[in-house]
DNA sequence: CAGCTCATCGACGGATTGTT
DNA sequence: AACAATCCGTCGATGAGCTG
């Protein structure tokens, strides 16, 4: 049988991309890296890497061993420290970022079951995606694509949206969607950020009129922008999820359904490419999918 | 082309394990 | 307890390839 050893320096060559950084991750010399790798390679009966003059590249054979075996090796770190600090979960935390409201409204009742500690970093998704890139995070849950090849998007629900505006206002509503743009825009406006992407395109594209109504209130959180809503400040166009609860205890309306009118945002789970097929995320990908 | 980084090889040593 | 075998590590040398 192969030895752990060997895996958990097949795990840190896989992450470092290099002999010497696995040793000196490891604590071991360049050549006994090299050696256990071999040995790990001798086992297997085919190169878990190709080796380069920058370091290494696995192989897909290495990349088929390295989703079978990292989340147990990185299991087998924490109980490692676990036995050394007492107290401490021998689960290793999978580390999220998101926006609050994505958390709240959307990954929560979601991971809820996995069966795994979180541990959830909060950031905007320009953020969250960084910390994606540098290591620091596990996985994000974004609606912005990201850039480059070192990470990789899975689509994991659409996200619609909802026309909401303070619950005395529904009975004042037009009935026909030609007079909903002059109407809106005799009323104050609730946001999340000033640009307005979603409320210009859905003024633009489907009301076929200039978004003009007053900004009563900009706020870079949507629980803000709904609470503001129910407290009568204005009307707001916001992820259907951030708005249900609101909904439900009827403290806002939806004054006009328009989750067929405006394209869903597409919200996915972001990772590593490195790490597409670590079992803990894959698990991650089909609780957001439920 | 020199300097640098990186992987690999052979020689050797210390610790552990098995045998007598 | 003494010894041999084995394992796994370090050290130093070497060669390949990239970069300024």
């Amino acid at each position: 049988m192969a030895s752990l050893d060997g895996f958990r320096v097949f795990v840190a060559v896989y992450r470092t991309g290099s002999v010497s950084g696995a040793a000196r991750e490891r604590h071991l010399t360049q050549p006994a890296v090299s050696a256990q790798l071999a040995a790990l390679e001798a086992r297997v009966g085919e190169p878990l890497f190709t080796r380069t003059p920058r370091g290494v590249v696995p192989t897909e054979r290495g990349k088929l061993l390295y989703a079978q075996v990292a989340d147990s090796v990185d299991r087998l770190a924490l109980a490692d420290q676990g036995l050394r600090r007492p107290g401490r979960s021998v689960l290793t935390p999978l580390r999220l970022g998101m926006t609050p409201e994505v958390l709240h409204g959307l990954a929560l009742p979601r991971v809820a079951r996995l069966d795994r500690a979180l541990h959830v970093t909060f950031g905007p998704d320009r953020d969250v995606l960084a910390a994606l890139g540098a290591g620091t995070l596990d996985a994000a849950l974004v609606t912005t694509a990201p850039e480059g090849r070192h990470l990789s998007a899975q689509e994991v629900a659409p996200v619609p949206y909802a026309l909401i505006g303070p619950a005395g206002w529904r009975a004042d509503v037009p009935d026909t969607l030609a007079d909903l743009a002059a109407w809106l825009n005799a009323r104050s406006w609730v946001s999340y950020s000033v640009e307005l992407p979603i409320t210009r395109r859905f003024f633009t594209g489907v009301l076929g009129a200039r978004f003009a109504a007053r900004q009563a209130l900009v706020a870079p959180d949507l629980r803000a922008v709904v609470r503001a809503v129910a407290l009568g400040l204005g009307a707001s166009v916001v992820p259907a999820y951030a708005a249900q609860e609101a909904l439900d205890a009827a403290q806002v309306a939806e004054l006009w359904p328009v989750h067929a009118l405006i394209p869903a945002a597409r919200w996915s789970v972001v990772v590593r490419t490195a790490d597409e097929e670590r079992a803990d995320l894959l698990a991650l990908v089909a609780a957001l999918k439920r």
